[in-house]
DNA sequence: CCAAAGGTAGGAAATTTTTCGTACGAACAA
DNA sequence: TTGTTCGTACGAAAAATTTCCTACCTTTGG
């Protein structure tokens, strides 16, 4: 089972998603680059009580450890994205998705590529 | 400018969403029957704090207070949906698609009325 | 060797969010 | 009238999350 990270574990997740395994000293400045003002030990504090919980494994054969997300990306992204879809749109995809298309352009080409898809489901 | 609603200002506002401008008493009661187990006080003072921070509007003249959301719901939940889209998908609409759609609790129904969606976006 | 730089560990403080106890007023039924 | 029920107000406790201080070890450059 799965627990819900919290904002800023998020927020570790997607730097190790974007770059893949990598050291606190890294995430660290990507954070202070990319989203907010963060001291050095309090991301290392945070990533070591993830890996408490599971979210993170890391590998502490060498002395800087190396951090990696302990679940693959898209089941995270799936079982957040799943709850985000029951709580906001009473778990209906096509709710979300008429919100989605009404707020953005959507080009033809996207359009296709998800029609494509429609069909592909339909077929199975 | 629009906050952010926790996850417990969330759940009131699906309640508020759901059954349109209602009293303490009744939000709560939803609450307990829906969501969780809470103190009528509790939700009480979340719904007090909500109408301090301007996410909620309530009608005092009575005794037992009305409250409604503050703002409309297709706002709230667009910014939502935007955050979400934002931090998990880069800001890619169509990736969130694919993934919602490639799980599979997307029923036949539900298929069928994004594809109409996409029939009528197309023939704009 | 020695100092400086950079790493982890751990506890505790700070902040944010959530919950509830208590006080007290208004309504209502007996 | 009177007491029971139902409402709000308010403060503070509790819990969850986030931040950082301090200690101490390892590596590296001079």
């Amino acid at each position: 089972m799965q627990s819900e990270p919290t904002k800023s574990e998020l927020e570790i997740l997607q730097v190790l998603w974007q770059s893949g395994p990598a050291t606190v000293r890294f995430v660290n400045d990507q954070l202070n680059e990319q989203k907010r003002s963060v001291q050095y030990t309090s991301t290392l504090k945070l990533m070591q009580i993830m890996t408490e919980k599971g979210m993170l494994v890391s590998d502490k054969t060498q002395m800087k450890h190396v951090y990696s997300p302990a679940i693959e990306e898209k089941k995270t992204k799936g079982f957040l994205l799943e709850k985000f879809v029951d709580a906001m749109y009473n778990g209906s995809s096509s709710s979300l998705m008429m919100q989605l298309l009404g707020n953005k352009k959507t080009s033809k080409e996207e359009i296709e590529e998800i029609r494509n898809l429609l069909d592909k489901l339909e077929n199975e």
